[in-house]
DNA sequence: TACGCAGAGAGTATAAATACGGAAAATGCT
DNA sequence: AGCATTTTCCGTATTTATACTCTCTGCGTA
């Protein structure tokens, strides 16, 4: 199964090496390039047979979520896989919500781009492993505090807890729970005191990285 | 550089399954089967030849988190890659907090397999792209609310907010941007103003899920 | 049964956050 | 350069949170 791949990225250095990256792999094609965004747009109007676009997040004329979102538009069945060198999570997010079928930094190797590409094809997602590591190091922090077992709150505190998360004052959990306010303070005052933290805001934060609340 | 693997698995027809998918690949050499952990530890004492273990996290005798603990102490320079059945995130964290180099669920294709292999053979770790995927979505879920373009805080806003979830009083604060608290306070309004949330606490609920804080 | 202990509930006083209002400085756009 | 907008800054009044201390109740145990 041949793959026709287009190229889209700004800096011809950096096209031409791809290019002869993956023109040295025998089931890919790299049947044509482009500069920006228009150009790989007018490209793909101009042919059908482009299985796969390959393309720069950041590139001049329109962002990356302006690019996917207009190509899953108008190229249904074409797979999109995003090249980038930001690790900023929030292009990661757009790009995948955007309809992008892939997202790599572009510090992978030859072979992780090459593997994303077949995997893709095949109709998965793909996020590249630097990335999905960085994602399991921040759930494995969350979960590992949780195990630390630091944290023995009664039920009412939870109760607490959750209600002082999700905005409600003093006296409006009083007024939810059927007890006073000073109540609602007593308890809020042990969980600050039993978790260590200064303030509500930091109890906000404790319970977050602990995974109490999300 | 040829990679001498050991087959780990307990299940004779997997065990066989994996070893033909792997000796098909010019790189990779099966040079050892183990049916079970301690098979797998004696065959290790016997030749020093082998780089990376492929191993099955459920295997009888001991747990997955026992055998990567002793292959990680003995063999220091044993690449580890854990098979499962199990997408139980506790596994996933047991397994790479232990010291395995992968860890990849049993429906993984043998593109992805042997990817791996080669990827932590570089001294990366990986961790099979579906289990990325949905710890992606975990996450994502959090940041949703970002792209929603509701939050444009300005720098100083955005220096108070951290402040703010670490725990600081507007009067510390103040302190530390060299401005007065009343500064501080406004600057907390309007991040309050902007979120559309009631008060602090919500605030850092807020930055949390977004992913501004973390 | 008497004891200690922990959770739930509460009073008082102080510190801090929030609401409301407004002015100077910086910035962006013709 | 001129205008509108945003950002930064601050004052006063009110509400809310925090600190400290205390009682009451249920529960296990010596």
């Amino acid at each position: 199964m041949l793959i026709n791949v287009l190229l889209a990225e700004d800096h011809n250095l950096v096209r031409n090496g791809i290019k002869s990256l993956l023109d040295s792999e025998p089931n890919i094609n790299v049947i044509g390039e482009a500069a920006n965004g228009t150009q790989a747009v007018q490209f793909l109007q101009k042919t059908n047979e482009v299985n796969l676009i390959v393309a720069d997040y950041n590139m001049p004329g329109m962002t990356g979520g302006e690019l996917i979102t207009q190509l899953r538009l108008n190229f249904k069945d074409l797979k999109i896989i995003i090249l980038s060198m930001s690790d900023q999570e929030k292009h990661v997010f757009e790009s995948i919500s955007c309809g992008a079928n892939g997202y790599l930094l572009k510090n992978v190797s030859k072979d992780e781009l090459i593997f994303a590409i077949k995997h893709v094809m095949t109709g998965e997602k793909y996020i590249c492993s630097e990335l999905s590591l960085r994602m399991f190091d921040k759930l494995s922090n969350h979960a590992a505090i949780n195990l630390d077992g630091i944290n023995d709150f009664t039920k009412r505190e939870l109760e607490v807890l959750k209600l002082i998360a999700s905005g409600l004052t003093n006296n409006e959990i009083a007024e939810k729970l059927f007890t006073s306010r000073r109540t609602v303070e007593g308890h809020r005052q042990s969980l600050i005191d039993k978790t260590k933290v200064p303030n509500s805001a930091a109890l906000i934060m404790f319970a977050f990285r602990t995974g109490i609340i999300n």
